[in-house]
RNA sequence: GCGCCCGUAGCUCAGCGGAUAGAGCAUCCGCCUCCUAAGCGGAGGGUCGCGCGUUCAAGUCGCGCCGGGCGCGCCA
């Protein structure tokens, strides 16, 4: 069950309880036989007509039972002990369904229930206080962020926001990139531009990065420092380099993302995985454990027996570890921080590294399914009607910075983390930038400010009690539904891993009290009705706070 | 060729094995003497890619096709 004591939880609970004593009442006078009760759902129906709650019960017991799904759901129904569990009526309905209809006043409760709770309703406990790490965006640090980092700033901080929230004891990571190939490919690059702006010979190499921002940081470099470094050996002099400039692009990504309203917990440096011999340990502990073979002069990782194609280099001919060797060193050493389970959020283009990555874990001991991984599609941008081809090397791409300048966060956020990471975005920038109005986020920000406007314009509060018996109005009930049903959605957000609903949900509750607004005044003659309205209407904007909160948006007391 | 993801309204996408498949945009028709019209109400628009299977029940699960994206390196 993903929600325990959840106020639609609580509910739930009782109901199914009910339904479960019954079976068993039947049971004991003969009138069912059965082993055991299936699992069952009680859900709230789509249709208001279905009552408050629906039970499939009698439908899955039909077969156990050998008798027709209507036939049990009579039998049930006849032996619900409804006293005292708040229910007060039970209908059968369609294929064998019994739909559930509470008694009167119980939304009220529930409203009662969350202006109580206040910003920390839609918490849950689904977590139960588990550690858990979520690793996202983990750039290479030789450029600027683009829009497929920005999707993963947006899904992993959103998602870590979520599993707090959930319960769970969350950190959120960032993985730099400061060994390895391409670190090499970057100090090439730095010396050429280096020797360039300096009016030396120099080649611009043929796989270097072509990022706008590297000569523009040599130059900043050499007003620092000159050609000091001119006249050092080649290899000291790359080595300072790309120490210069890991730092200050290191320091860029952090502000960049701190714009976007991200902000990590660890930044976990992949050079001193090598540096601490973190590296050359876990390639030990394999070979122990008798997963490494020896071909070519190179060190594989027997995938094979974990049911991949082929097996992995982990050392090069060279002697040098590849990537794959100091990944396995890094989640090793996240397991080794206590971490339960560990989220990881990558481009769809390193699918073909989740399976090894898991097997590796298994060959080091571990359950592969601690290790999830979170592959997300592409953002496809276009401009003009035209595909824009995205490219780090070539340096033709739009960055996070400018995206937050010319998009904005929020509207940046909620469309990255509205669509679920499995599908590809086609990002239209003109449409982004000049339709901003229409983007969806302002329909969630806009009954936000609503709420807000309603609230400054009340008469102070007398201090009178809340009578929600007073909130009977057809669209009044729907928005406590909507509200009430705030919890859960937040623990199946976190049990699936898919902040999306999240979105989703605010859309949802966005439209039901735009549409309340429409039929009832807040502002009336009734004090009565006011403040249980204003009570309402109030618990609306603290669930959108929450809710937005959860996305890294911002809830605007005005617009 | 093999693996992963996707295919739902004209477009972009939701959809926890359940009841009559939804939203936004676009099109059309209404609604500001009234708490923010960045809003509301209504209309049209669907072989849920195709086929077979599992099930009381399939957009949802399984298998096979078709179409698109991405991978399949002593790169990361």
């Amino acid at each position: 069950m993903p929600e325990k004591d959840t106020l639609m939880g609580q509910r739930k609970k009782l109901i199914s309880a009910a339904v479960i004593a019954a079976l068993h009442s039947a049971r004991d006078t003969g009138e069912l036989d059965f082993d055991q009760v299936k699992d069952f759902l009680v859900e709230r129906p789509r249709e208001e007509a279905h009552g408050d709650f629906a039970v499939n019960a009698a439908m899955l017991m039909a077969k156990i039972c050998g008798k027709p799904p209507r036939e049990i759901a009579r039998i049930i129904s006849e032996r619900l002990d409804l006293a005292g569990n708040g229910i007060a009526a039970v209908e059968i309905a369609g294929p064998g369904f019994l739909n559930f209809r509470m008694r009167e006043g119980w939304l009220g409760e529930a409203l009662t229930e969350i202006l109580a709770a206040g910003a920390d309703f839609g918490r849950c406990n689904v977590g139960d206080g588990e550690r858990i790490q979520v690793e996202f965006v983990s750039a290479n640090p030789t450029g600027e962020l683009h829009m497929g980092n920005a999707r993963g700033a947006a899904i992993g901080d959103s998602l870590a926001s979520i599993l707090d929230f959930a319960g769970f004891r969350v950190e959120r990571e960032f993985y730099i990139n400061d060994a390895g190939n391409q670190i090499e490919k970057f100090a090439n690059t730095l010396n050429a531009l280096y020797l360039m702006e300096l009016g030396q010979e120099a080649q611009f190499p043929e796989d270097g990065y072509h990022g706008q921002d590297l000569p523009k940081l040599i130059q900043k470099l050499v007003g620092e420092v000159g050609d000091k470094y001119l006249r050092v050996e080649e290899s000291l002099r790359k080595e300072y380099l790309a120490g210069y400039a890991l730092k200050n692009k290191l320091a860029d990504i952090r502000d960049a993302l701190e714009n976007f309203g991200v902000k990590y917990d660890v930044w976990f440096s992949e050079r001193s995985l090598h540096d601490s011999g973190a590296v050359m340990d876990v390639l030990k502990e394999l070979e122990e454990r008798g997963w490494l073979l020896k071909i070519d002069d190179a060190i594989w990782l027997d995938c094979q027996r974990f049911g991949e194609e082929k097996p992995e280099v982990l050392v090069r001919g060279n002697g040098i570890p590849t990537y794959f060797a100091a990944d396995i060193a890094y989640h090793k050493n996240k397991f080794a921080r206590g971490f339960r389970t560990l989220i990881d959020i990558w481009g769809a283009d390193h699918h073909g590294h989740v399976a090894r990555m898991q097997g590796a874990m298994e060959a080091l001991g571990y359950d592969r399914d601690r290790l999830e991984v979170i592959l997300m599609q592409f953002v496809r941008l276009y401009q003009g009607g035209e595909l824009l081809k995205m490219s780090k090397r070539t340096g033709t791409y739009v960055t996070l910075n400018e995206l937050v300048e010319e998009v904005g966060k929020d509207a940046a956020r909620f469309l990255f983390v509205m669509r679920s990471s499995d599908s590809l975005i086609d990002f239209d920038l003109d449409l982004a930038k000049s339709q901003s109005a229409d983007n969806p986020v302002y329909y969630v920000q806009y009954a936000h400010a609503r709420i807000c406007s309603i609230l400054a314009q009340a008469a102070q509060t007398d201090g009178a009690a809340v009578d929600t018996g007073l909130l009977n109005h057809p669209a009044e009930q729907q928005l406590i539904l909507h509200l009430a049903d705030f919890p859960d959605q937040v623990a199946y957000a976190a049990t699936r891993r898919e902040p999306h609903h999240i979105a989703a949900y605010l859309l949802d509750l966005a439209a039901c009290f735009h549409n309340f607004y429409g039929q009832c005044h807040c502002l009336v003659e009734d004090q009565g009705l006011q403040r249980a309205r204003l009570a309402l209407v109030g618990a609306v904007a603290q669930v959108l706070k929450n809710g937005l909160n959860l996305l890294g948006v911002s809830a605007p007391r005005t617009m």
